[in-house]
RNA sequence: GGCGGGGUAGCUCAGCUGGUUAGAGCGCAGGAUUCAUAAUCCUGAGGUCGGGGGUUCGAGCCCCCCCCCCGCUACCA
């Protein structure tokens, strides 16, 4: 059987990458909701650790410096800084947050690869890799820009071309260049140090999906999302390659070994290692034992990520755990999908995002207002969608009228009848039937809620705990206490204590969705340190004087809105040309060595799709010399249909190549758009086919 | 093309190992009500559960084929 009551939870949400602010879709993806959990798991009083940090090594960072004229040091603070920033104004209660830059996470690091290192985990391979002959060193893949083979895009990177998103490897790149200098990178040997994922298969197969590590039951795989364990076990049962756990940079944690100067841990295995020190650093500052978090097999470890996340945490860190030895692995990976914004992916590149502290100046009293709304639409199975008239309804129908307006109306009936102090409880026998309903819901509530969000099921959860101020509201209108207090006072007294108790045990049980709003309501209603297992029918005492509580929740207007959706998309500067990915310009070249390209005018006379590839459409081109085919990589940008009739420019000397089995002869031209988009590159009018482009 | 995840009311989403008239929140329509941040409460109208076959006494849930979206992967001169 699994174990079922964990001694304590170690908790860790993906270390973001500190090049760049957080946005929405980081915090809904792997902040909020592990925010959420372990909110409630500490008012529950359980033994829960929370930490992150940022992940400061890595290729863009030095890359991105080096753009920028300033140090890798300088951008990792810049942004360590912004980071925390928007997780404080969020309420997001790491109990720790450290940055992978620091001595003691190389240290970390660094043992932890020493002792991966002795027990055999890694193999060490002499590999070719581009080197930069003038700047005379190894150029790791962020180094390398050159055309994207997928889009055409210009500006595309050894690891992955940004406009169209695929990952590439620096070798697949046409018209390799080095970003360090300009020049074409050639080949040399270099060793790098391999983990051989594909000895693991058997073991993760086992863990994954039957929740079972060495013959024992570890976790239950039911309780997995489905997402997750679909793309886990594709991966396993594709077979795991061997993975490179080296690069060849200076900014990072320094490979621990003689002779391996100028290499570094990749990021990929500096970072969550970082989960590591970061524990350590807590525990050293509470007196506490790492270990106990990690290496006890009582603990829990979750960890809370997006969906690009849940490889390298399902199986390339729990290699290494387990090949370490000692440690515990995950017991669940509550990865959320994405959210995307306004009908469209977010992208960082094309400013279309709403970066957490800019939405906090344009709101600065906003944080549980977006908390509530991003856990409304939490992508927990399946990609979501933000829009801000989506955001401005749950604001005001949900937050203000329901909730707001709720506790507003108990606070003033409260006030006009009471002054203020709750009325005594009623004597038991002078319950009714609706009464004793009310308090049952109000008795079962904290365990509903709580289980939901132990379940990782934050939406229903909140909606769950939202009824219970509903179901206030529909009890106030039934009841009418403002008719009966005139007739009834005994009677209105019962009522008015019923529903005091209601927004007390609302506050509990939103506390984890809304720390800001659950603390002032607790502190009106005399209950400011209830946690979850006070929560319950007679939590508010007879005779508390509620104190002020200003309006919870102001209403989002129209123009609110507009002004929102309207810096969708837009450049933060006018002059922000350091935003396009251009690729920068190439080495000279002779005019003899222009002279051997052979271009030409021609037309598309037929084109069809190639089977079985979904980026190639398959042209028959009138060169004026002869008609040939030419196989392109622009299926995904036009239809044959589009092609055909066209004129187009071709280089005619590019040796033939077989491609899906048919042979190209010859390159057709296409400028690459912003956008990632593609266009031909078509002659004017008055020109025929085999006419020479020079 | 392969693999994984999705395609359910106008919108955002739930629907466990197949079982009575398919749900929630919001929006919409009608009504009630006034303690309250024109708030609240009630009632109702909206779905051939992507399309087509099949298995079953019975399918949104299982099987086959097809279409669309997201991710990974192959193709990219």
């Amino acid at each position: 059987m699994p174990k079922h009551a964990p001694s304590r939870r170690m908790i860790t949400s993906a270390l973001p990458y500190a090049n760049g602010p957080i946005h929405l879709g980081h915090i809904a993806g792997a902040y909020l909701p592990a925010d959420i959990y372990v909110r409630h798991l500490r008012s529950a009083g359980e033994d829960v650790l929370w930490i992150c940090g940022s992940d400061e090594h890595g290729a863009a960072i030095t890359l991105r410096a080096k753009k920028e004229g300033t140090t890798p040091r300088d951008i990792v603070d810049t942004y360590h800084a912004e980071m925390q920033k928007a997780f404080e104004g969020l309420d997001i209660s790491f109990d720790h947050y450290s940055r992978t830059s620091s001595p003691k996470h190389h240290q970390v690091a660094q043992d932890f690869f020493l002792t991966l290192l002795d027990k055999g985990a890694f193999e060490v391979k002499t590999d070719e890799q581009f080197f930069d002959e003038e700047a005379q060193q190894f150029l790791a893949d962020r180094y390398i820009q050159g055309t994207c083979p997928s889009c055409g895009h210009d500006g595309a990177y050894g690891d992955q071309c940004e406009k169209c998103g695929k990952t590439l490897s620096p070798t697949e790149l046409v018209n390799p260049r080095s970003t360090l200098s300009g020049s074409t990178p050639v080949l040399r040997p270099t060793t790098l140090w391999y983990l051989p994922m594909g000895r693991h298969e058997d073991w993760l197969r086992d863990y994954i999906v039957e929740g079972t590590l060495d013959g024992q039951a570890h976790h239950n795989p039911k309780e997995w999302k489905a997402h997750v364990l679909g793309q886990c076990r594709s991966w396993i049962d594709g077979g795991l390659e061997s993975r490179a756990m080296t690069r060849d940079l200076d900014w990072g944690v320094p490979v621990p070994v003689e002779g391996a100067d100028g290499k570094v841990l990749y990021v990929w295995l500096d970072a969550p290692i970082g989960y590591i020190t970061s524990t350590m650093e807590w525990c050293e500052q509470n007196g506490q034992d790492w270990r106990d978090w990690w290496q006890d097999p009582s603990a829990d470890l979750l960890h809370f990520i997006g969906k690009d996340n849940i490889v390298f945490h399902c199986i390339i860190f729990p290699i290494l755990l387990k090949e370490h030895g000692g440690y515990n692995l995950p017991t669940n990976v509550p990865a959320n999908e994405f959210m995307n914004l306004e009908g469209d992916k977010i992208s960082t590149s094309r400013n279309w995002a709403v970066w957490v502290t800019e939405y906090l100046e344009d709101f600065p009293e906003g944080s549980d207002a977006m908390r509530y709304v991003l856990t409304a639409i939490m992508p927990e199975q399946k990609d979501s969608e933000f829009t801000w008239s989506d955001f401005r309804d749950k604001v005001n129908n949900e937050l203000a009228d329901v909730l707001g307006n709720f506790v507003n109306r108990v606070l003033v009936l409260t006030r006009k009848y009471y002054d203020g102090a709750v009325p005594a409880a009623p004597a038991d026998d002078a319950l009714d039937a609706t009464d004793r309903a009310l308090l049952e819901t109000l008795a079962a509530a904290p365990a509903k809620v709580g289980d939901l969000i132990t379940r990782h099921r934050y939406k229903e959860a909140q909606l769950e705990a939202m009824n219970v101020a509903r179901l206030g509201n529909k009890y106030l209108t039934e009841q009418e206490p403002w008719k009966l207090q005139k007739t009834d006072p005994v009677r209105t007294a019962t009522i008015m204590h019923l529903t005091c108790q209601v927004v007390g045990n609302c506050a509990v049980l939103l506390g984890p969705f809304l720390p800001q709003t659950a603390a002032k309501i607790a502190a009106s209603f005399g209950v400011p340190d209830a946690r979850w297992n006070d929560a319950r029918p007679d939590l508010v005492s007879a005779g508390t004087v509620l104190g002020d509580l200003p309006i919870l929740f102001a209403k989002i207007d129209d123009d609110t809105v507009a002004a929102q959706v309207a810096k969708l998309g837009q450049k933060g500067d006018a002059s922000d040309s350091s935003n396009r990915d251009l690729m920068p310009a190439k080495d000279e070249i002779t005019f003899e060595d222009f002279t051997k390209l052979d271009l030409r005018v021609g037309t598309v006379l037929e084109c069809e799709k190639v089977p079985k590839a979904d980026k190639l459409l398959k042209l028959v081109v009138d060169t004026g010399l002869d008609t040939r085919t030419v196989v392109s990589g622009i299926a995904e940008h036009f239809a044959p249909e589009d092609v055909v009739g066209r004129q187009v420019t071709l280089l005619i000397n590019l040796a033939p190549r077989k491609l899906r089995g048919i042979e190209s002869q010859g390159m057709v031209l296409m400028a690459g758009t912003d956008d990632g988009g593609l266009r031909f590159v078509t002659p004017e009018e008055g020109v025929a086919p085999g006419n020479v482009v020079s």
